[in-house]
RNA sequence: GUGCCCGUAGCUCAGUUGGAUAGAGCGUCAGCUUGCGGAGCUGAAGGUCGUACGUUCGAAUCGUAUCGGGCAUACCA
């Protein structure tokens, strides 16, 4: 199609002299005869001066006969009408082992920085989304040729520290005994409490936090030794839930690490002029130049760190030690502003790699009232566990005893990512167990379920010997042979905007038209060339379905 | 107040950067099973694309205004 499309560039050049339109090829409506369509014709009208139709006609006459059928259909669209033979033949030139990917990214390197969990909190169906996208963020940074490292850059300083800090020491809990979940409800008390105390004019609760705050800052023992240990009963406890989430990061380079190098920083580039220290002793960050008029606080005026200044560390460090050129930061859209300021501020202290919000919507429920709201329990959060727990259960529900555990689990995740991947990310996603955790329809299970068909399909034939297939047209195949050669577009247009939703929708398309297709031909009772030819197809489809979804970070289960 | 996101079928969402009769899934109704796996396939019903102007051969898509919902708007992350 690339060389047809630059056929009729050829044209339009010789018959107009046009050298700077684009020629894209679209599907065409299932009605109307012709698989792919071009509507050039219509976009040349008033530049050439002449009718639509006329022009495509024209373009039609001066192409010749390039082995393509032509139409004219409608206002002036071109149809071209394309045999399964030649899709083979197409598909069989550009396939390879790794077909899909591209080079685009050679020689660069990335980092995506997901779930970025908080320390000491357990971990919730808040955190889902930053996993799912940031995972997929790798994959698909990786089909397009880039190097990719993966950080979890946990949160393990900050107010929160305080607020589990004082809440603990309230709490008379053994420090041995305290689990994870016990401090997720001891922040969401705490919470509660502050917000009390706010209402009443009273800040004894809350400096108290601050208090621990800037203990654990100038690294007071004791603050030190409960850092540590909230840090490594949460860290056991976020590697089990990733796990099951089937992510991981290669590093984990929580905030922490960041505190004295950011503070370093603020002190340097307020120096030189380039923040602005105020009386009270915080600083800021200008950013007028940049369109956004409302300036980043880079430190506290108690002379703590937050956010930014943590952020202005991790970026110095990146800066000099792994020397990305583009970091994705799969983060939820509250923060759209704070990242805007965040990479302005990066290019006014002068650093040069790319930064990339990878933004996305809540995870939304119809609160009793009937109102969509962002998701929550009673008590706070919703814990990613019991999402997985009820998804496997779902699951569990309609499969047969046969079916492992291992392929539960992989249908259960299958099922919430395709969720997170079916709508543009921008959009939040309704939490509704009969569509998060659906088994059929546009689905993770549907899309899992055509691939594991077309497994056992092949291992019936495991026995078969091919045999040359030079005479079949591939007629029944032209629908499937056409989604496989969308893919590797797919692959690139990914990563230009990483709306994985593209991928999730090629996926299922893909599965239905598979689906369809052996609906009405039978591929191990057929005759031995017919039978190669099917088979050659099968083998391509599930290479391509799989690929799909393994971007997506899903699984394929050995039977369900 | 200002900025960003969203508003499309009963529900959840697409809509190829301005093109053909606006499409899927779920749900509803009607069909298809001695079948390589029916968790599937085929069909039907269901739309003032929030509203109003405008731009042009042509608008869900672009512009202006307006209504409704969400988020953000420096000492949280």
């Amino acid at each position: 199609m690339d060389n047809l499309k630059e056929q009729i560039k050829g044209v339009i050049n010789d018959l107009y002299g046009v050298d700077d339109v684009t020629v894209d090829f679209a599907s065409v409506p299932s009605e109307i005869e012709g698989d792919y369509s071009t509507n050039v014709a219509m976009r040349l009208a008033r530049q050439a001066g002449k009718a639509p139709r006329q022009i495509a006609e024209e373009i039609i006459e001066k192409l010749g006969n390039s082995g393509f059928g032509f139409s004219i259909a409608g206002p002036g669209f071109i149809n071209v009408v394309v045999s399964g033979k030649s899709l083979q033949r197409q598909l069989d030139e550009v396939w390879s082992d790794d077909y899909g990917n591209n080079d685009s990214g050679k020689g660069r390197l990335a980092i995506s920085e997901f779930p970025s969990t908080n320390i000491a909190k357990p971990y919730s169906v808040g955190h889902l989304r930053p996993g799912t996208q940031g995972w997929a963020a790798k994959k698909v940074l990786e089909a397009n040729g880039w190097k990719v490292l993966t950080d979890n850059h946990l949160g393990d300083v900050g107010t929160p520290f305080g607020i589990w800090a004082v809440g603990f020491m309230r709490s008379g809990l053994d420090i041995e005994e305290v689990t994870v979940y016990d401090l997720g409800d001891i922040y969401i008390k705490m919470k509660a409490d502050l917000k009390a105390e706010e209402k009443v004019g009273k800040h004894e609760l809350a400096d108290e936090v601050q208090e621990w705050l800037k203990k654990l800052e100038a690294k007071d023992a004791d603050a030190v030794k409960l850092s540590k240990h909230f840090g490594e009963i949460s860290l056991k406890h976020t590697h089990e839930v990733m796990d099951r989430l089937g992510i991981s990061t290669d590093m984990e380079m929580g905030e922490s690490n960041f505190v004295e190098l950011g503070k370093k920083m603020v002190e340097k580039y307020a120096d030189e002029g380039i923040f602005e220290r105020n009386e009270d002793g915080s600083v800021i960050c200008r950013l007028d130049d940049y369109g956004i008029d409302v300036p980043m606080l880079m430190l506290k005026s108690n002379g703590t760190a937050l956010y930014a200044t943590t952020d202005l560390g991790c970026l110095t460090y990146r800066d000099e030690n792994i020397h990305p050129d583009k970091i994705v930061y799969a983060v939820g859209a509250e923060q759209k502003f704070y990242f805007e300021q965040l990479f302005a501020m990066a290019k006014k202290v002068g650093i040069k790699f790319d930064n990339y919000h990878l933004v996305f919507g809540t995870i939304d429920q119809i609160s009793p009232e009937g109102k969509r709201e962002k998701m929550s329990s009673r008590k706070g959060v919703v814990l990613m566990e019991s999402l997985l727990d009820d998804a496997e259960k779902r699951v569990r529900e309609n499969f047969g005893a046969d079916v492992t555990d291992e392929d539960i689990a992989k249908i259960a995740v299958g099922a919430i990512k395709f969720s997170d991947f079916v709508a543009d990310r921008n959009t939040g996603i309704l939490y509704d167990p009969d569509k998060i955790f659906a088994l059929t329809g546009q689905s993770g299970p549907f899309c899992q379920y055509a691939c594991v068909r077309m497994r056992r399909i092949m291992e019936k034939n495991a026995d078969f010997k091919a045999v040359g297939f030079d005479d079949y047209d591939f007629a029944a195949e032209k629908e499937v042979l056409q989604k496989l050669l969308e893919f590797p577009e797919v692959v690139a247009e990914a990563c230009e905007d990483f709306r994985m939703h593209k991928i999730a929708g090629f996926a299922f398309e893909l599965a239905q038209e598979l689906n369809r297709y052996y609906e009405k031909t039978p591929i191990s009772s057929a005759a031995d060339s017919e039978r190669s030819a099917r088979l050659w197809l099968i083998k391509r489809a599930d290479f391509v379905l799989a690929r799909a979804l393994d971007l997506l970070g899903i699984e394929i289960p050995e039977k369900m």
